[in-house]
RNA sequence: GGGACGGUAGCUCAGUCGGUAGAGCACGAGCCUUUUAAGCUUGUGGUCGCGGGUUCGAGCCCCGCCCGUCUCACCA
């Protein structure tokens, strides 16, 4: 801990504090303390003169010679104290002068209100529980270097109370998930996180070592596997809520860690898994923001009332790329892209040109939520090819706000064209096929629709924060020094 | 990885032409028993991200590096 001499002397004085607390009879980080309630339950139940026991951080004092106000703060609510020296005592009173901001001290008193109006607790004892030996953030400012509010988010959560409310939210979308799930009959549960192959998507996993077993692992990137294994062993609705790690670039709407829902429905398709979405996404809506029109104030405002407009990837490349697109020669169509300013390569055939301009041109102008269905099937191994169309695939890929937020799909359980696509994508690297996957097919999958939900950005479509550090509590952050004996990437 | 921008007191931020580093909050001392960004008096507090260079003199100009934000690219 590198501390500067003004910190040093900062945190001299509230030792100092610490020991005229000690002497005064205080212990020094204090013990359990049993409260009426959080400030939020006291301020519900508000009564001039009730008696009450209330705890909390100081995080404001309002020094007046013979009485002293201050705010507490719990993870409820604030509340203002007020502390006098007839109503304490001489040396009761002349401890608390000790009090610093960012203390935290539990009290009984009684509730008034004040001359102002301001519901208050009249101090009638108070005790330590825990003393900080740092000063807080700016009262007034908060805490706004963005690189100190991720590095130290807790701060970020007593400096901000906007940044709680994130977070608050974010909790009760999960909650409500499971509550949602739970009552259609779906079944949570757990697949490992530590794998022999990663699969399930395409990502470059993290690698690790098991020492016990003598081999190496792989951080999953998708529970999808283990999942449809479970489909396998007749679970007919099953879902997983957990994290999967990508070792993949870290920008505004990714991290290297994230949160996400997988769902299965056995006798269900691409269409049940839309009505499913629209559902629980307008649920959670309903729920956490009151509202289906989400966003922050000066953003276009999202609107989550089902049902979700639906459009073909082929309509949308048609829209943007005009009626003759899939006509054009492959010199055309590279020409009519480069002309847009896309970075086209020599080698790329027509479909990858058209995906390009799917991806640069038509994604990000899809702000209010679309179904986009009938993707490719070389995008999308895992997927059922479209009965009328065996080159397009029964999926569909939900985007919001320009950015995808759930694929869902016709699952594939037929073993032997999963074995082709799984071929075909490892390109002779036989040892990317999953071969235990595989047989699991073989013992028979029943039809199934499927989905994944991106937690994170599902978060940050329902609070209209832009980046996905701003939804999850700790991002992800380099290291201010790089460690002598740190690896090299290979 | 490229580009743009940023890093100055614990926090939020100024810093002019290259000429003694500032404000508010916080903190210390003093006054104040219904204040609330309390107020008044007064004081303390600096590795100007790090390392070089140019210069009589660098927070400011030049070079390299670190961290961050945005953005583009990569990855899919």
């Amino acid at each position: 801990m590198h501390l500067s001499a003004h910190e040093i002397e900062f945190r001299n004085q509230r030792l100092a504090h610490l020991e005229t607390l000690k002497a005064a009879g205080h212990r020094p980080y204090g013990r359990a303390f049993e409260r009426t309630g959080s400030l939020a339950d006291v301020r519900a139940a508000f009564a001039e003169g009730l008696a009450v026991r209330v705890a909390g951080r100081v995080v404001a004092v309002r020094e007046m010679g013979k009485s002293v106000f201050a705010h507490l703060q719990d993870g409820t609510d604030k509340f203002q104290i007020y502390v006098q020296k007839n109503a304490l005592g001489d040396e009761s009173f002349a401890a608390f002068k000790a009090v610093d901001l960012g203390d935290f001290i539990g009290l009984e008193g009684e509730l008034f209100t004040t001359r102002t109006g301001e519901q208050s607790v009249k101090v009638l004892r108070w005790e330590l529980l825990s003393k900080a030996l740092h000063p807080l953030p700016e009262k007034w400012h908060g805490l706004s270097d963005t690189e100190v509010r991720y590095r130290q988010r807790y701060l970020d959560l007593i400096a901000n109370p906007e940044v709680r409310r994130v977070f608050n939210a974010r909790s009760r979308i999960l909650s409500f998930i499971r509550r949602f799930l739970e009552a259609r009959g779906y079944f949570e549960v757990e697949t490992p996180v530590l794998q022999t192959m990663a699969g399930g998507a395409i990502a470059n996993p993290f690698k690790t070592f098991y020492n016990a077993l003598g081999q190496s692992m792989y951080m999953r990137i998708a529970p999808e596997l283990y999942l449809k294994r479970l489909l396998v062993g007749g679970y007919d609705k099953v879902f997983e809520l957990g994290k999967n790690y990508r070792n993949e670039g870290l920008d505004r709407s990714h991290n290297p860690e994230f949160t996400a829902l997988e769902i299965y429905e056995a006798y269900g398709d691409v269409k049940t898994m839309m009505k499913l979405v629209e559902e629980l996404v307008s649920g959670a809506a309903q729920e956490v923001c009151g509202t289906l029109q989400v966003g922050k104030e000066g953003q276009e405002q999202i609107d989550l009332t089902p049902p979700w407009r639906v459009a073909t990837y082929r309509d949308l490349v048609l829209e943007k790329a005009g009626a003759d697109w899939f006509e054009k020669s492959v010199a055309a169509a590279r020409e009519w892209a480069r002309a847009r300013e896309l970075d086209i390569p020599n080698e790329m055939t027509h479909a990858q040109i058209t995906h390009e301009v799917y991806d640069k041109l038509v994604e990000k102008t899809l702000i209010q939520p679309t179904f986009v269905t009938r993707l490719p099937a070389e995008l999308v191994p895992l997927a059922k090819r479209c009965e009328d169309d065996p080159s397009v695939v029964d999926v569909f890929e939900l985007v919001v706000r320009g950015r995808e937020l759930c694929p869902g799909y016709t699952e594939l359980n037929d073993p032997l064209d999963q074995r082709a696509r799984l071929e075909e994508q490892a390109a002779g690297d036989a040892a990317k096929i999953d071969e235990d996957f595989l047989r699991a097919l073989e013992h028979g999958m029943p039809p199934a629709g499927g989905m994944g939900i991106g937690i994170d950005r599902l978060v940050m479509v329902l609070t209209g924060e832009e980046s996905v550090r701003d939804v999850m509590l700790f991002p992800q952050m380099k290291n201010r020094e790089p460690k002598p004996e740190e690896p090299q990437a290979e």
